[in-house]
DNA sequence: AACTATTGATAACT
DNA sequence: TAGTTATCAATAGTT
């Protein structure tokens, strides 16, 4: 039986750069995993935590983690005062700055929405007013001389109406009595009136086992 | 000269937490720098990205990285979508739900926004419509007798406050004649809705060197 | 992926 | 914390 001849075994290598491709890939495959074991190590031995991310060749991530990497990264970047131009900051920035932009908006529109309901309410109690107090109460001394003309001439106009909707409340139940008057034709205004107004009622023991990221394939 | 007794050199550890303090604080120093050393080699040697981060026991934070830690993290959390319940993630969601209900709240108010312009333009008009159509085509026809027959008790008081008015202007100014009539006292009404109205206005070659994050001291 | 000779890492001690 | 040494663990080269 012939013996075979026995390997040279491990060589010392430079630690450079591995020039051969496949020699890179294999180096790699086992110094991770070693490195994974150490990490590992370490964690039970110690008990400590610690996350390892690592990035091949071809891109493809690597990580370990123990608990989990997740929970280590945000620790450790919720400790560091986010240095300056990462991606994160930029999207945080700018999100801040929308809600900033955001609450200016709604800001202004509350104040539109308050003005808004001073207004409605005292055109309501205008409305009211007019009406409790009667519309004749109206500010004359701002009319000239021609409006208290026009005022005077529809002033019979006015009568008219009078007259003709106490003949119809008459006509229509014959139960009341007054002292008042004739009755002439039927009269139609107000209708407008009437129109607009519907309009307002509108109201473990063992660290983690290794993780492999996304596909560990060779790379 | 006596030479001294050798060491008996290394002993296989069980892998189980170190129950000796000291002991273990010695243990973690040494293995970390050599996770840290492994990491570096394995960096130079394969041309890869690494990153680690090491909370000690005592909560202070270690880290290595080549080129930089904090490149290597942006890469790694810009591929993952944040993985479930990290606590980032619970704040984002905190932070996506206040978003939802402020635009509910933003959404509404704009909703009553334009409900109170709606009626505020409305009462404009109507207000608009009886001053230029004049008031006295008010709706006559929703009133009673009885407010008729106070409509007309006021009809006196109106005439006279349209002389009084008319007498006024007269007096001011002595340019314009008129068919008009005659001058009795100076009234003093529609003071309330001038008043009213005034409210209207309205991240070498050589792997990075480690990095012994803030401090390292023991742990 | 398994093997083995050799280098490298480190537990115990100073 | 750093240095020494005997031993154990990791791994380069080969199959």
């Amino acid at each position: 039986m012939v013996k075979k001849r026995a390997s040279i075994g491990r060589q010392k290598i430079p630690i450079a750069k591995i020039p051969k491709k496949n020699h890179l890939q294999v180096t790699f495959s086992k110094r991770r995993s070693g490195l994974f074991k150490k990490a590992s190590e370490l964690c039970t031995l110690c008990g400590v935590e610690i996350a390892i991310i690592v990035f091949s060749p071809a891109d493809k991530v690597f990580s370990f983690g123990h608990p989990e990497v997740e929970s280590i990264l945000d620790r450790y970047l919720s400790r560091n005062p986010p240095p300056e131009s990462s991606a994160h900051q930029l999207i945080e920035a700018h999100r801040n700055a929308n809600v900033r932009e955001f609450n200016i908006h709604l800001t202004q529109i509350l104040n539109q929405l308050e003005a808004e309901k001073k207004r409605g309410e005292a055109l309501d109690q205008i409305r009211k007013s007019n009406q409790r107090q009667f519309w004749w109460e109206a500010p004359f001394n701002q009319l000239g001389l021609h409006e208290l003309e026009q005022l005077r001439a529809s002033m019979e106009e006015l009568k008219k109406n009078v007259v003709k909707q106490a003949n119809k409340i008459l006509i229509g139940s014959t139960t009341n009595s007054s002292q008042f008057l004739a009755v002439n034709g039927i009269g139609s205004s107000a209708d407008l009136f009437e129109n607009k107004h519907t309009e307002f009622n509108t109201s473990s023991t063992m660290p983690n086992v290794y993780n492999f990221g996304y596909g560990n394939g060779l790379f």
